[in-house]
RNA sequence: GGGCGAUUAGCUCAGUUGGUUAGAGCGCACCCUUGACAUGGGUGAGGUCACAGGUUCGAAUCCUGUAUCGCCCACCA
């Protein structure tokens, strides 16, 4: 007899396990063309830090959907990667070295910096690569990816060309959002907007040929006042009509501007005169694109003022308000302070305040139909979703997404920072028309020198040159890098090699596989948009037809795991060493809902905990049975028990809902029904039974092979251990087939059978708890049984022990003497009793029932006297409410008589 | 300013297309050293499903409004 330890360490065995499947080659699939393959993209995690415990919850739900695939047959592919996270990887190692030698990146210098971020980047990805791997993540290792590996690069690149050359990117002046302490643009969705509660500073331009007259403006950000190059009015506004055409002094440094019209202004908000300002805002820039007025820069890259500003220049932009506001104040131009919120915009990242600033930089056009195909890159995206060809679960995420891509606007790619995918354009020196685009230097340096019979330098005129005197120039490639979201949105193609035709990216995209991403909600607008444009672009296809969206996980106040509150941050690898990768991924589950927070807490962990001991201590009764080895596979024809056929019946049930819910992404459900299978029925009922019953071992046996397989892509190590050690096959557990539900198998009459045996066994455990009667005692019980007498007969061994009966028997009337009387279902029965029993506790609980029944019953006759139900409502649930109505009327008579005869 | 979601037991949440006496886990009370498991077993208490209307034979579920909380989007200075 095998003999197995009584408590499960995971610590003991994942790591081995671990091991055996990926060297099985379990992880990686075998392409077959006769089958769907099945495919997630793994959203890679950014190499700024560890795993956290979203991460270990996206972990969980993605290889959840890959145990489970390639448990039902298709080729699964689960490719792994990590994200080299541009801007934010370079603000983690910036940071690092300005503590470290209190050197900023310029000091460095781009080339020691990159090597630099490359050392952090490797180091930070071999580190979450290995954490990936303690989760039980079933990914594909021999298809690692990362976004600044030479595919994915080569991808990027040549999506970028091809764009350009399409007219879909463009370079160009806007006024984009710019990050003075980042020192880069920044896209709308890398904006926070906060509300601040700033003022409305209402200031004097005084009039060029009037100086004691003026204009009053009223502006949040008066430092900008320098780059004015006009104050506009409404052509309606009564109240500023004689001025229109004058020309006014800006403030301190008296530089004059003309008073325009535009319709753009509103005439109710402020004094109605509004200050242009088109080097930083966007409508500003607008206003002045339609009046030919000039773009002037107060504020330069970093904040500061510029030449523009007078006596302010050099001063970080707030305190330049700060000064400017104490001398207009002075002078008598500030007219007045008004108390007023609004949304400020803040860098995602280092939360600076955004400003608006026009600069040279790369958009992706939208709007603009893509060349020979009649359909933009918005239509796409729109299209996507309206024709259902992509499904986005939960479903109200629709809106969100719509709410963006209808508002969508041109995308500014190009960052100004060193870290990513640099812009695969160059220039000749000292110009900024773009001549050519290659992907690296010498591969550049080539096409000229082949094509041109010049010599090329790159970005540095004094090295290079030729010794004989030949042609010689000089290029530069431009210095900016891709938006990550660039490099991101080409995920679900790029890694498979696009654009060679590759095996791969045929075989494992959209239309040929079934592709589901699943992803953060958080990043709905941020990432997954970015992948069905570039893969629209691309591929002209969708990228995936499922979005899974799950929810950030907070801890039982509801607080949001965060970095700065570590008192809130549960560590996964916490988890994971004390308790198991198991028990991790029940918690991140159970309880989970798409798009919903899930809070966890210690109480939930251990309460995971205690049902991995419970399924291993299950498996450890059912292994240690002396005939565990021997006993034969149940066949149909030997006659099997009512609690046989029952268990068996519950577990064909659960196959039916574990697939139902699978399909359908309800993750929770699945596995709750595993838990209550286990425990409410397997563990509480059959597994006691089983005691009593002789020959049971074949359907333990039975019961729990199914139910591993059926557990194992939510908790795949313990499944897998108790699968070794059951030795259920020479193979791992992991390659199992997914049973497959019978609807034959479900069998009702044991079910209904079993209910009865149930609730006769409560009902007597109850009796027992009312009459006070010791846990420990034995007792007699008289049961008054009519149509269920056979059944309870079979069953008496059950019955007697699971109730801690001494002896039951039956009778066709109330016994006399001292007895305890209750109901089971329609049926009475009797307690008897050494001593004279406690009436009033017998009293009480019968007379609690019949008011409970009384209630019930008036409730069911008044919707069956109700013609309109009789009429409207459907046949079946008619006839139930009849019958329903008559059991609970045989219930009341037989709870009536007991109480007469009650002494 | 525009939009979305939530409100069910002390706590965390399920509740599929309206149709069992509204469920689970944790917590709580009482009992139990039953030979797989005290990380266990048994019994029980606890809810007018936020509020007010409406539709319907029938509403936790559908509609309207109110309140509270949460979230997203946004170039009115």
């Amino acid at each position: 007899m095998k003999e197995l330890p009584k408590n499960y360490e995971p610590q003991k065995y994942e790591k081995d396990i671990y091991e055996k499947w990926e060297k099985s080659g379990a992880f990686t699939p075998k392409i077959d063309h006769k089958k769907r393959p099945f495919v997630i993209p793994m959203p890679p995690p950014n190499v700024t830090g560890i795993l956290h415990v979203g991460h270990a919850s996206m972990l969980a739900y993605q290889d959840i959907l890959t145990r489970w695939h390639r448990m039902l047959g298709q080729p699964t592919l689960w490719y792994p990667g990590t994200d080299h996270a541009a801007i934010a990887t370079q603000e983690v190692v910036e940071r690092k070295i300005k503590n470290e030698t209190g050197k900023n990146r310029y000091e460095i210098g781009r080339e020691k910096m990159l090597e630099e971020i490359k050392k952090f980047a490797e180091n930070s990805r071999h580190t979450i690569l290995s954490q990936i791997k303690i989760m039980g993540a079933s990914c594909d290792w021999t298809r690692l990816k990362y976004t600044m590996d030479e595919t994915s690069s080569k991808a990027v690149q040549e999506i970028f060309i091809r764009m350009h050359k399409d007219g879909m990117i463009y370079r160009g002046d806007r006024v984009v959002n710019w990050c003075p302490r980042c020192n880069t643009t920044l896209a709308n969705d890398e904006i926070e907007h906060k509300d601040i509660d700033g003022h409305l500073y209402h200031i004097k331009y005084r009039l060029q040929n009037d100086p004691g007259k003026f204009i009053e403006i009223a502006t949040t950000r008066p430092e900008t006042m320098f780059g004015d190059s006009a104050i506009a009015v409404h052509p309606q506004d009564k109240k500023w009509k004689n001025l229109i055409g004058q020309t006014v002094f800006i403030p301190i440094i008296n530089r004059e501007i003309p008073i325009i019209t535009d319709e753009y202004v509103d005439i109710n908000f402020g004094s109605g005169a509004l200050k242009i300002t088109p080097a930083h805002d966007p409508n500003d820039f607008e206003i002045g694109k339609r009046h030919q007025l000039k773009s002037i820069l107060a504020i330069d890259e970093k904040g500061f003022m510029t030449d523009e500003a007078g006596k302010y220049k050099g001063l970080d932009r707030f305190i330049c308000r700060e000064n400017l506001l104490r001398d207009l104040e002075k002078s008598g131009e500030l007219i007045e302070i008004k108390k007023y919120s609004h949304a400020v915009g803040h860098c995602g990242r280092c939360k600076t305040v955004v400003e608006p600033r026009l600069s040279k930089q790369w958009f992706v056009s939208v709007t603009e139909k893509i060349p020979g195909r009649n359909k933009s890159l918005q239509e796409y995206c729109q299209e996507f979703i309206r024709a259902k060809k992509i499904k986005i679960i939960p479903k109200r995420f629709e809106k969100q997404y719509f709410n963006w891509v209808d508002n969508f606007r041109d995308w500014c790619i190009s960052r100004q920072i060193w870290w990513g995918h640099r812009i695969p354009v160059w220039y000749r020196l000292n110009s900024d028309v773009l001549e050519v685009y290659k992907r690296n230097p010498n591969e550049f340096r080539q096409l000229i020198e082949n094509e041109t019979n010049i010599t090329v330098s790159i970005e540095n005129p004094e090295k290079d040159k030729p010794a004989d005197g030949s042609k010689n120039e000089h290029w530069v490639q431009d210095p900016d890098t891709l938006d990550t979201w660039f490099s991101s949105g080409c995920w679900t193609f790029g890694p498979h090699g696009w654009p060679d035709e590759t095996e791969d990216l045929k075989y494992f995209t959209p239309p040929n596989a079934e592709v589901v991403m699943e992803t953060y909600w958080d990043i709905l607008t941020l990432w997954v948009v970015r992948m069905n444009l570039m893969t629209a672009y691309a591929l002209d296809e969708i990228p995936y037809q499922t979005v899974y969206l799950h929810g950030a996980i907070v801890d039982k106040n509801n607080k949001k795991m965060s970095k700065s509150r570590p008192e809130t941050c549960i560590d996964p690898r916490d988890i994971i060493e004390k308790h198991g990768a198991d028990v991790l991924r029940l918690s991140l589950i159970i309880g989970s809902a798409p798009g919903a927070q899930l809070a966890l807490a210690e109480e939930k962990i251990i309460g995971c905990r205690n049902f991995i001991t419970k399924i291993w201590n299950v498996a450890r009764f059912i292994i240690e049975q002396p005939d565990f080895e021997t006993a034969p596979a149940i066949s149909e024809s030997k006659t099997l028990s009512t609690s046989q056929r029952w268990i068996l019946s519950c577990i064909e049930d659960l196959k039916k809902h574990s697939k139902k819910s699978l399909k359908s992404f309800h993750f929770s459900a699945y596995g709750e029904a595993l838990y209550d299978f286990l425990w409410n029925s397997f563990a509480d009922w059959y597994l006691e039974i089983s005691k009593i019953e002789t020959g049971s071992t074949p359907i333990l046996k039975e019961v729990l092979k199914n139910f591993l397989i059926l557990a194992h892509p939510i908790i795949p190590f313990v499944t897998e251990k108790i699968w070794q050690e059951a030795e259920f096959t020479k193979t791992q557990l992991i390659s199992e087939t997914w049973p497959e539900f019978n609807k034959k198998l479900i069998d009702q009459k044991a079910q209904a059978e079993m209910n009865k045996i149930q609730a006769m066994i409560k009902a007597i455990r109850s009796a027992r708890a009312e009459a006070k009667i010791n846990a420990g005692a034995k007792i007699k019980t008289i049961i008054e049984a009519n149509t269920n007498k056979e059944l309870f007969t079979q069953n008496i061994g059950i019955i007697k022990k699971l109730s801690r009966c001494e002896e039951i028997s039956f009778s066709n009337k109330k016994p006399t003497g001292n007895i305890f009387s209750f109901m089971a279902g329609t049926d009475s029965a009797h307690i008897i009793m050494d001593d004279l029993i406690d009436s009033v506790a017998e009293k009480t609980r019968l007379n609690k029932e019949v008011n409970e029944i009384k209630l019930y019953i008036t409730g069911l006759e008044a919707k069956l006297n109700n013609k309109k139900f009789i009429k409207n409502a459907p046949k079946e649930v008619v006839s139930k409410e009849k019958e329903k109505l008559e059991q609970a009327k045989l219930r009341l008579e037989k709870l009536d008589k007991q109480i007469k005869t009650l002494s």
